[in-house]
RNA sequence: CGGGGCAUAGCUCAACUGGAAGAGCAGCCGCCUUAUAAGCGGUAUUGGCGCCAGAUUAGCGCAAGGUUCUGGGUUCGAAUCCCAGUGCCCCGACCA
């Protein structure tokens, strides 16, 4: 023994240390690490590291380079990444090359704002400079603030829709898609300006009251009547028509009826009328039509026949004064409300919400292919010319009878007045509703169609030409997602509803949504008049007008591109985009006129899988995942799948995942005029980034993601217990060489291999989770491990061992080697979701003296979970720790009672039977320790008795001053004498250790 | 209006193919002061009656019904399957 003055015993008890602070201060510390990783280049050390295994893709929906991140933006990245980490943390090289989407009209609309008035005097290339400038100082910040979030990925070199590649590239695609012939020039109603002759985006039109004629205009039907009833059989029969905009009339091509809805023939003198049927009294009442009695007032009107709409399908009418048939269709957009009727009526949610109310219209729609919407739809459903006697002023072309050269606005009374000298109009009004004006003129707008281009969904497709320089052959492509039968060319259509079914889609709804967006979806329009895109590489004859859209010219014109941008489109004159002396086959003319539309974005930013996926080495096609939000089915999905069938008859992914929408507490949509919104930036700020990632991990983004300040504070709250369990094993780490110190695992305690076993549990349950990328469970199942296993039982429990034991005793080492390897495992499992937090427990793990550590926690893999674990053992515990519950509800009313504070002021009586008696009988030299306190004896009880009888006394003995335990023993030691046998023992090792 | 989705405790989520409604957190009441702006334990419907107490809070006992958005249905049995409804979300736009 010693002869040296006894030990400070405050200073033998082995507590916490660690640099790993208890605060995260995660707003500071956040930016601190993201500099190191860039310092490191950790991205290109992951790729680098990775390099050779197989490879995950997952393909970046890009964003719109307009306005800065919302929470929907930060929670769309923050599930990438934690695709990609996670993949990566597997074992797959997985890269992320983020993208913006650039062109589009949102930018182009700001930028006019910003220009005002001095737009119109500007070149093109000058409107197009100011959008790029837009762009990229909005993707900038948006790059700043995904990164910001702790998203790894190439952020250096980001895919932009607007860089000279990809412009060249979606060129190029669309020469593909003309060289299967899927492209075709047709006409469709757009909203135009007679004023300013310019095509309307929606967006730019301004809804104003305004008052115009409405009408009720009879169209003689032309086919039987009797086919429709027998009772109408020989009779004059009309169907009446209603609409607020009399000029289009000279554009009817037909009539659309609810095939639904309930249809009256009725009597009116020698003449028999069709409307609907719920509309019938308020018609006639109008029209002042059916018989009259005596005393002048109208008698119920004579009914004919009653019939549903779809009797009528197909069938024909005459136009109200021209020599043309007017065919009867049946249309589901029918209603039996007026304003719907209105051709120009196209704000759809307005048009929805006066459906439901008001009264007018005849439930008989005209329809005039080349002046609405839903008349547009159904024309072309019903083969209709998109027929438009409308010029670019606003004027009847001369083929318009009676009213050519006349405005469409000066020519409505006209018309007005010429179908009641023909007889054919039974009523007009004044009608006020609101009506689409330019927000610029202020005119009121009409709708026109006008040339465009289209991409047809149902013509065969040709074969799919393979051109790729890498030499890539198709049936390499193909061959995983269809079958041979599919070789033979199939349509659009066709072609997408067969890879949907390949495609797994996550969840699983998305295959019946997809669906039906296809079968129901009309040819994609890919004209824009606009000017900030993909000019469409067309060229017309100057002469002749004849359209040159020829694979070959296109690809020569996309080099141009990718040298010079598509500003080569507007820089540059025909001549130089086409080959020298080209000439028109048609008239040999050599001046051509360049096509002005562009290309929608969608069909942009549905190229990315080409543009990109194929042309970056480190990336490939298809993508193994897609992962936006629902509306993308309409968008991004959808035009993808065009792509990848247009380029490879196949699918561009082999996994969609549709995450929800961020809402508020109550499940309503955020918005900022709302106030409802949750800005991303401000949680940041207030509590870190790491707080929204784990908000993203908690919840299941499969369906709508609520987020309040509740939420945000439970998410706070989870963190800090997160990190709290984390400090605890590193603090008890401390001088702790994994090299040198751990045990093997026969030789530790029997609750650490307990902890362990769990420990294996739930590296399986989180793997699984990460792999069916379900992160809310990873998330539960973490944190329930850190509070129930760890902080409630474990850490508890071993405290003891870990405070009072020598610093060397192999109890302690055993317990430790548990704790490293609870939090190895722990920083790893988190690591996709707390990537700042990961990385600092990463840091702080103790390192073996020789040995070297990955310099962040995300060049690293997974723990792999031991095989060996006796599910029989952690059933055994499992019953240890029920019975531990109702010992220490029994020493919390002895607590109550004021017999006890500490549990270790307290000795357990603990009496069982049978196989109780048998269990606790074994763990008996364990219990005090699990149970925490200072005495357990265990006891037979009776035969017969079931479940355990549990006995709360005072513990006998003194408190040992060094480990707060109750023994008889403490005073036995003369150089120690407050302290317990057990502590005599561990002073006297540290003693020993001290030379 | 049409297509798709969601609805379980204040919050986030469980409950395998229908088989006794759960966890964690929060809240409340305590304990500890060796994870310390931490840790541990107990506690979850409502109104009625009785006891204790008697200003209040809390405590104990007795009897009764309720329960997975609502209402129906199938079934021995439904959170789960079917039908209808309600609420919310997405899409139906040259928005992205």
């Amino acid at each position: 023994m010693s002869t040296e003055t006894p030990l400070d015993l405050k200073k033998t008890i082995n507590l916490p240390k660690t640099a790993f602070s208890q605060k995260a201060n995660l707003a500071q510390s956040e930016v601190a690490r993201l500099k190191k990783w860039s310092e490191l280049r950790l991205y290109e050390m992951i790729r680098q590291d990775r390099s050779g295994a197989e490879k995950f893709i997952l393909h970046d929906g890009p964003p719109y380079a307009n306005a800065d991140i919302h929470l929907g933006t930060a929670m769309n990245k923050i599930l990438k990444d934690f695709i990609v980490k996670s993949r990566s943390m597997m074992g797959y090289d997985a890269p992320y090359v983020p993208g913006y989407d650039c062109h589009g009209l949102p930018i182009e609309l700001y930028v006019d704002r910003k220009l005002g008035a001095k737009k119109a005097n500007m070149p093109a290339v000058s409107i197009r400079r100011a959008c790029r400038e837009h762009a990229s100082e909005a993707l900038k910040r948006q790059t700043r603030d995904f990164q910001r979030l702790g998203i790894l990925g190439e952020w250096d070199h980001p895919y932009l829709t607007m860089s000279n590649h990809y412009e060249a590239e979606t060129a190029r695609l669309f020469a593909r898609f003309v060289e299967r012939g899927y492209v075709y020039k047709g006409a469709r109603p757009v909203y135009w300006c007679i004023h300013d002759q310019t095509a309307l985006a929606e967006a730019e039109v301004e809804y104003h009251q305004h008052t115009s004629p409405s009408v009720y205009v009879k169209f003689p039907l032309s086919s039987d009547p009797a086919s429709i009833d027998p009772a109408l059989a020989g009779r004059k029969v009309f169907v009446l028509i209603w609409t607020t905009t009399p000029w289009t009339l000279p554009a009817n091509l037909g009539i659309a009826v609810h095939p639904d809805f309930e249809y009256v023939a009725f009597e009116h003198g020698d003449e028999v009328y069709i409307v609907a049927g719920e509309l019938l009294d308020s018609v006639a009442g109008k029209c002042d039509l059916g018989e009259r009695d005596a005393s002048g007032d109208l008698v119920a009107h004579k009914v004919l026949a009653r019939f549903l709409g779809i009797k009528l399908d197909r069938l024909e009418c005459r136009h109200a004064w021209l020599d043309r048939p007017s065919l009867l269709m049946v249309g589901e957009h029918v209603t039996l409300g007026g304003e719907a009727d209105a051709e120009v009526e196209l704000d759809v949610r307005e048009a929805r919400e006066k459906r439901a109310t008001s009264k007018a219209g005849t439930g008989c729609v005209h329809t005039a292919p080349g002046h609405g919407h839903d008349d547009f739809v159904i024309g072309k459903r019903y083969g209709l010319e998109i027929y438009c006697p409308v010029d670019n002023a606003g004027h009847f072309t001369a083929e318009v009878e009676h009213f050519a050269g006349q405005s469409v606005f000066e020519a409505n009374p006209r018309i007005v007045e010429f179908m009641r000298e023909r007889g054919v109009l039974l009523f007009t009004e004044n009608y006020e509703h609101r009506y689409p004006h330019c927000w610029r003129c202020k005119n009121p707008v009409i709708f026109r169609a006008t040339p465009q281009w289209f991409i047809s969904m149902d013509r065969a497709g040709g074969p799919v030409v393979e051109r790729d320089e890498d030499g890539r052959d198709r049936t390499n492509f193909t061959e995983n997602f269809s079958d041979a039968t599919t070789a033979s060319p199939a349509s659009l259509r066709e072609g997408a509803l067969r890879e949907i079914e390949s495609v797994e889609w996550l969840p699983a709804w998305g295959r019946e949504r997809m669906r039906n967006m296809f079968k129901g979806r009309p040819d994609w329009c890919v004209s824009r008049q606009r000017v900030w895109g993909v000019s469409i590489p067309v060229f017309y004859c100057a002469k002749c007008t004849e359209a040159v859209a020829d694979p070959n010219i296109i690809n020569n014109v996309a080099d141009v591109f990718e040298r010079e941008s598509a500003d080569a489109w507007y820089t540059r004159e025909a001549r130089e985009l086409l080959p020298e002396g080209y000439k028109c086959k048609g008239c040999g003319a050599d001046e051509w006129i360049k096509e002005t539309d562009i290309l929608d974005v969608w069909f942009d930013s549905g190229a990315s899988s080409i543009a990109v996926l194929e042309h970056r080495p480190e990336l490939r096609w298809p993508a193994d995942v897609y992962i936006e939000g629902g509306d993308q089915f309409r968008g991004w999905f959808n035009s993808s799948l065009m792509v990848g069938l247009a380029v490879h008859d196949s699918a561009p992914y082999k996994t969609v995942l549709t995450h929800g929408w961020t809402v508020d507490a109550q499940g309503k949509a955020m918005h900022k005029s709302t106030g409802n919104a949750v800005p991303p930036d401000e949680v940041i700020k207030e509590s870190g980034a790491e707080i929204l990632r784990l908000w993203c991990a908690s919840s299941n983004y499969f369906d709508d993601m609520r987020c309040s300040a509740e939420i945000l504070q439970r998410v706070t709250d989870g963190y800090r217990k997160l990190r709290n369990t984390a400090r605890f094993a590193l603090g008890n780490l401390h001088a702790f060489d994994p090299a040198r110190d751990l045990v093997k695992k026969d030789d530790m305690e029997e609750v650490d291999r307990w902890a362990q076993a769990e420990l294996d549990v739930v590296i399986e349950k989180v793997g699984a989770a990460y792999k069916a990328y379900e992160f809310h469970t990873v998330y539960h199942t973490l944190y329930n491990f850190a509070t129930v296993t760890l902080s409630a039982r474990y850490f508890d429990i071993i405290k003891d061992r870990l405070y009072t034991f020598a610093p060397r005793n192999p109890a302690r080492r055993s317990a430790q080697t548990t704790l490293y390897k609870i939090a190895d495992s722990l920083a790893l499992m988190l690591a996709p979701i707390l990537a700042f937090t990961a990385d600092e427990i990463w840091e702080n793990l103790p390192l073996a003296e020789s040995g070297q550590r990955a310099a962040s926690v995300h060049l690293g893999v997974f723990p792999k979970a031991n095989q060996q674990t006796d599910p029989a053992v952690l059933s055994e515990w499992e019953r240890i720790f029920e019975i531990r519950e109702d010992v220490l509800r029994a020493l919390e009313e002895s607590r109550t009672a004021k017999l006890i504070g500490s549990s270790l002021e307290a000795r357990v009586e603990i009496s069982a039977a049978g196989g109780a008696y048998e269990l606790l009988e074994r763990y008996k030299d364990q219990l005090r320790y699990i149970f925490i306190v200072s005495e357990v004896e265990v006891l037979s009880s009776e035969e017969g008795a079931s479940g355990v009888l549990i006995k709360i006394r005072p513990a006998a003995g003194e408190k040992c001053e060094r480990c707060w335990n109750y023994s008889t023993r403490v005073g036995e030691s003369a150089r120690y004498p407050s302290v317990c046998e057990r502590c005599v023992t561990a002073l006297e090792e540290i003693e020993r250790e001290a030379v």
